[in-house]
DNA sequence: GCGTTACATATTTTT
DNA sequence: TATGTAACGC
């Protein structure tokens, strides 16, 4: 078994651990992800087990894709037929095939967050119930903790009043849910279970199927998830699960890090490996993430130890006047950095609490002139364009979609408001078929159709105009290709003239225009795989899933979304009370200690150099806050920070008495001396003659005509990136390719 | 049905 | 700041 050669003893252990129930605990950078791979390659290629009997659950599909292609660089082979997803992808996959068990069809549809909180909104409104005193979206998470705890609606328990309007809302949005044919997130995951505990024989098929199901951190499993692992094992038992409870940061998606816990408790013969050794960070890191995440209670003490040789880089700790020279001084150490030749861009991470912290950041880096990229914030997919165009797919895949068809029914406006759709409506129920039935009827037979005369509406010629034309895309979607189909639908609708005279600005219509540039081109990867499939991986789909690897640039992220990734260098921002802790988990203790697992896993990231940053005030809703430190720092000792100061002022001393090791650091130090400036961010580096602008028109020879995106010059190159229109994306140097400027 | 306006309000993380 | 929404007038 050579193939083990390269791991640990204590890797090897787990690796080839017996049958059963195996736990691992595995702490950060312990290589957990090479022993899953390892193990299933174990499974393939020792043991002899058929791909499709292994289940293997990951948090992202990134993740997936990353282990089933480096499983398959072991084992030589393809693992065609393993199961290899996140929970909700599996589950998605399940009930499509079983779909005739349950209450909705095959082509059900999976909705987003706003999606899910714009229907609570709704029914609030409906039942006349006060949104300032119940808010749509904490009834919806009420709803969500139901379903994760695999309560239906009469099983919620009711103590007080406001139980009581959470169980009606509950009741009427899974009904306004199975009246669409829709599932949202948490359903996917309550409905396999629900299937497997209603029809026995179902479950028995699975669990027969899968001889062998790994999980991939174990500790942000929830209950559902839980239990539909038990009844996936349940006939052969090999589950094989890796987690740390020290990285457990979705509690509040009903994450619970005690299902390790309850493992133990529930499968008593199980084999249990520690993984301690680190081979990413240094000694120092990890000392200091170890004297943070000791203060938390109930927890099973570690002790991280390096593999590396050197001790490693005092951690650097930056305080700013405010959150924008924050920014800046992290973009101008980057600079620095790069500069001296001692990193390449892609080093680089910058991690925060929230998305909205991102924004000073992207500002200071364009003012200096640097790349960077940005994991999620604005998810691609919760654009309104993006919303619309995929509505108008999902109307089509499925024209009784009500949800959809409400949504695009007139948008582009087409002069359908809420009146004509509340009469449609009402006659849709009376005739009882669907809206998209009787727009459809309307279209194909005009005034000689028995509902034409029924809506009391003025506007029943503009519903037949469109009826006709959802009629004829529906009948176009057999023989057009997904990117034909969306071509179709954008320029029949005239969706990108409705864009342009939409937009706020220049620029906002050429980013909405570039989305929309850029979800035809994704439609071209499913050519072979269809609608259905783009639909389920478009709800599906992360954004960090589709996030290019590109560019030798710094990375933006959320420390959630830091999850399983390391960076030679990295940034925390906002070490400041109310930020990191967030002021939303200051007054519940296991919320707070959610918060210092955060901060522990931003810590875990780095490989050789931390940086530390907070602001004494920040911009809040139009007007400054003044802040104080991260009650998280007073627990990184003393000897393993060094503070870069400001240099030319002294610096400010803060209030917080109890704070005494925080005042310590008050006065020169070592770390100013160093050589960081904090002077103004530079204009962009002059350019060479730029021949093309964001918004040019162009024309080639055989890809026709496009937008341009975005062009730069790299070295002594103009690289643009163009849009075209039947081509889709395309990144080419301005001196090699032919491209003559349209007016 | 739609555009304009004033006014309130403030979601943390994401499958 | 920035975003949504209720109300009004055309």
């Amino acid at each position: 078994m050579d193939f083990i050669d390269s791991l640990n003893q204590q890797q090897q252990k787990a690796v080839t651990a017996e049958l059963g129930q195996v736990l691992i605990l595995a702490g950060p950078g312990s290589g957990k992800t090479r022993v899953l791979t390892h193990r299933i390659t174990y499974l393939v290629q020792y043991l002899g087990v058929a791909p499709y009997k292994i289940l293997a659950v990951t948090f992202t599909n990134k993740a997936a894709r990353e282990m089933k292609s480096r499983v398959e660089e072991m084992v030589g082979a393809n693992l065609r037929g393993i199961w290899l997803g996140t929970f909700h992808s599996t589950c998605a996959k399940i009930l499509r095939r079983e779909a005739s068990y349950l209450p909705f069809g095959s082509n059900y549809i999976i909705l987003d967050s706003d999606d899910q909180i714009a229907i609570v909104k709704n029914i609030i409104k409906e039942e006349n119930i006060n949104d300032k005193q119940y808010r749509p979206y904490n009834i919806h998470s009420a709803i969500s903790n139901a379903k994760n705890n695999l309560q239906k609606p009469e099983d919620v328990p009711i103590q007080t009043f406001r139980d009581k309007i959470i169980q009606r809302v509950y009741e009427k949005y899974q009904q306004v849910l199975l009246n669409n044919n829709a599932v949202d997130f948490d359903d996917l995951l309550y409905w396999t279970v629900r299937l497997f505990e209603d029809y026995p024989s179902v479950r028995e098929s699975y669990a027969r199927q899968f001889e062998h199901i790994l999980v991939d951190e174990f500790q942000d499993t929830n209950l559902v998830q839980y239990s539909l692992l038990k009844h996936l094992s349940s006939y052969h038992g090999n589950l094989f699960v890796v987690g740390d409870e020290d990285q457990s940061i979705y509690r509040w998606r009903g994450a619970d890090y005690r299902n390790m816990l309850r493992f133990e408790e529930d499968f008593p013969k199980n084999t249990k490996i520690l993984l301690e050794d680190n081979y990413r960070s240094t000694q120092l890191i990890l000392d200091a993430a170890t004297s943070v995440i000791d203060k938390n209670e109930n927890r099973t003490p570690k002790d991280l130890q390096s593999t590396r040789k050197a001790k490693g880089n005092k951690i650097i700790l930056h305080e700013a006047y405010d959150d924008r020279d924050e920014s800046v001084f992290i973009v101008d150490t980057i600079r620095r950095l790069i500069n001296h030749g001692r990193n390449k861009g892609s080093d680089f991470a910058i991690m925060y609490r929230t998305n909205a912290q991102s924004r000073l950041l992207e500002e200071a880096f364009l003012k200096a002139g640097l790349e960077y990229r940005l994991v999620g914030a604005q998810r691609f997919y919760g654009r309104k364009e993006i919303k619309d165009l995929i509505a108008y797919l999902r109307l089509v895949h499925n024209p009784s979609d009500e949800l959809s068809l409400g949504r695009v029914i007139n948008v582009p406006k087409r002069g359908i408001g809420a009146k004509t759709w509340q009469s449609i409506s009402i006659s849709a129920k009376a005739a009882n078929i669907s809206v998209g039935d009787m727009l459809m009827d309307l279209g194909l037979n005009s005034r000689d159709s028995q509902y034409w005369d029924e809506i009391s509406s003025r506007s029943v010629a503009k519903l037949a105009y469109f009826g006709k034309q959802l009629v004829n895309w529906v009948e176009s979607k057999e023989d057009l290709h997904l990117p034909e189909l969306l071509s179709m639908i954008i320029d029949e609708t005239e969706y990108e003239l409705y864009l342009e005279e939409n937009s706020s600005t220049k620029e906002n219509s050429i980013d909405r225009l570039a989305n929309v540039h850029e979800l035809k081109r994704l439609t071209f990867e499913y050519e072979e795989l269809g609608i259905e499939t783009f639909l389920e991986n478009m709800a599906l789909v992360s954004d960090q899933d589709t996030l290019p690897e590109v560019a030798e640039a710094p990375t933006l992220l959320t420390l959630h979304a830091a999850k399983g990734l390391e960076y030679p260098v990295v940034f925390i921002a906002g070490l400041d009370q109310e930020i990191l802790p967030h002021s939303r988990s200051l007054f519940e203790p296991e919320e707070l200690a959610e918060e210092r697992r955060l901060f522990y896993v931003g810590l875990t990231r780095a490989e050789d150099q931390l940086y530390l940053t907070r602001a004494d005030r920040r911009s809040g809703y139009g007007s400054y806050v003044d802040c104080e430190p991260s009650e998280f720092l007073k627990d990184i000792p003393d000897e393993l920070l060094e503070f870069a100061g400001r240099p030319g002022t002294t610096r400010h001393h803060h209030k917080t008495a109890t704070n005494t090791k925080w005042n310590s650091y008050v006065g020169p130090t070592r770390g100013a001396s160093r050589g960081f400036r904090m002077s103004k961010p530079k204009a962009p580096k002059p350019r060479t003659a730029q021949l093309y602008q964001p918004g040019m028109r162009v024309q080639h020879a055989s890809w026709g005509e496009g937008i341009v995106m975005d062009s730069r010059i790299i070295g002594n190159e103009e690289t643009v990136d163009i849009a075209f229109e039947d081509y889709g994306f395309k990144k080419v140097l301005a001196s090699i390719v032919k491209l003559d400027i349209l007016k």
